[in-house]
DNA sequence: AATGATAGCAACCGCCTCTAT
DNA sequence: GATAGAGGCGGTTGCTATCAT
């Protein structure tokens, strides 16, 4: 058996940690739309990503799969956390497994966080969990959520243990995980990923330094936080967004699909795009100018001038290649060389966001524009 | 307004399990 | 059957936002 002693999957001096940024985002999904992911430990080579293949794998199973539901759970399923819990203990992933959409690191971040108080200070006023189970009983089999359940939560006195029981073999975290699951749902899903990065949220959620500011990011545009009270503070500048979780896809997403589904992001697309997707939150408000450093870096700075009219469209336009075809020329290999940290976009670039309704339409401009592309199996 | 405490959650770490050779 | 590699899982950490004082 493995384990001690081996070698460690990566050379952790050799990778990015911590948060992800939009644009390392961006190249996990399009090429795992493209390519899948047959190998996560080549993987980020393959998408020019300076990450642990255990980070993509986590980063996309967590966050990016696009049947992800995200938001708030609702007190179904927390109960049936509960009862699953009492069932089977730590097993997240089993646990997982019957909630489509959920995740096995979000229920056990929930757990830990709100239901294990919960049942501690039920037990501790004198409650007995025989109380908590009933109401588990009486709500469990009609979830909230767009995907039931898969199988009925059936009696809880008869040993959930049974009742859910999975196949022999491997518990997955999803609930219907296929080792091959190249069948991305679609192109659309990018646009949706697109969309919530909405520059505007990022600006009233963001103030602090790169990593912050990712971070920041990453909460903020794309989830609703599971804690109202306390959660992203993306609604505090008034911005919303119908269907503010990037990733609530569940049920839903199958019907966008007929209506983008022409557009897929390349995925060899304008290294520039990466950067500006990067530069969409003020990833460098603490950097140095010094990461200016090429011709490009230095137009881009001055272009902050036309940020700053109001000239934005025409400035995302011009950043993603729509008034030139010649940057549809860019090879893969261009892209995936291209280190996805690496930032190209000006200083405080973010301080001088536009509306997100000129950002969407330079998205759905760029989906427009950038045709499909053969679909190349091998890299 | 400033500061410390707490809550929430994304990400990482290390071990386990499975599979191929 | 032994071994190595990769994926997967559960526990834990670290950072940020929010609350309380």
């Amino acid at each position: 058996m493995g384990g001690k002693g081996r070698a460690p999957c990566c050379d952790k001096s050799q990778v990015k940690r911590g948060p992800w940024s939009p644009s390392e985002d961006l190249r996990l999904i399009s090429f795992i739309q493209k390519h899948g992911h047959d190998n996560w430990r080549a993987l980020p080579k393959q998408a020019g990503l300076l990450r642990c293949g255990k980070s993509c794998r986590l980063r996309w199973i967590n966050y990016l799969r696009p049947d992800l539901k995200r938001g708030n759970f609702t007190k179904e399923e927390e109960d049936s956390i509960i009862k699953l819990h009492e069932a089977w203990g730590n097993k997240w992933s089993k646990i997982a497994s019957q909630f489509p959409g959920r995740t096995d690191n979000e229920i056990k971040n929930v757990w830990n966080t709100h239901l294990r108080k919960r049942l501690v200070s039920k037990n501790s006023c004198g409650d007995d969990q025989s109380k908590e189970l009933s109401s588990i009983t009486s709500t469990s089999s009609s979830s909230s959520s767009s995907a039931s359940f898969q199988r009925s939560s059936g009696n809880p006195s008869e040993g959930a243990a049974v009742e859910f029981e999975h196949q022999s073999g491997h518990e997955s975290t999803m609930a219907n995980k296929d080792p091959n699951e190249h069948e991305l749902p679609n192109s659309t899903t990018i646009q949706e990923k697109l969309d919530q990065y909405s520059p505007m949220e990022v600006t009233n959620q963001v103030r602090a330094d790169d990593a912050k500011a990712s971070k920041a990011l990453t909460i903020s545009s794309s989830f609703s936080s599971h804690d109202s009270s306390k959660g992203s503070s993306s609604s505090e500048g008034g911005i919303s967004r119908p269907g503010d979780s990037l990733f609530d896809f569940t049920g839903a997403y199958e019907t966008q699909i007929s209506d983008k589904a022409e557009f897929e992001i390349p995925f060899e697309s304008d290294c520039d795009f990466w950067n500006m997707l990067d530069g969409l939150v003020p990833f460098q408000s603490n950097h140095e100018p010094t990461l200016l450093q090429d011709d490009d870096q230095a137009n881009q700075s001055s272009n902050l001038g036309l940020v700053e009219s109001g000239k934005w469209l025409s400035y995302l336009e011009s950043e993603l290649g729509l008034e030139q075809t010649t940057k549809t020329e860019i090879n893969d290999q261009d892209f995936l060389m291209k280190d996805a940290t690496e930032k190209l976009v000006p200083e405080n670039y973010c301080d001088k966001l536009p509306r997100p309704a000129e950002i969407d339409q330079g998205m759905d401009r760029y989906f427009e524009m950038w045709p499909p592309l053969p679909d190349n199996s091998v890299i």
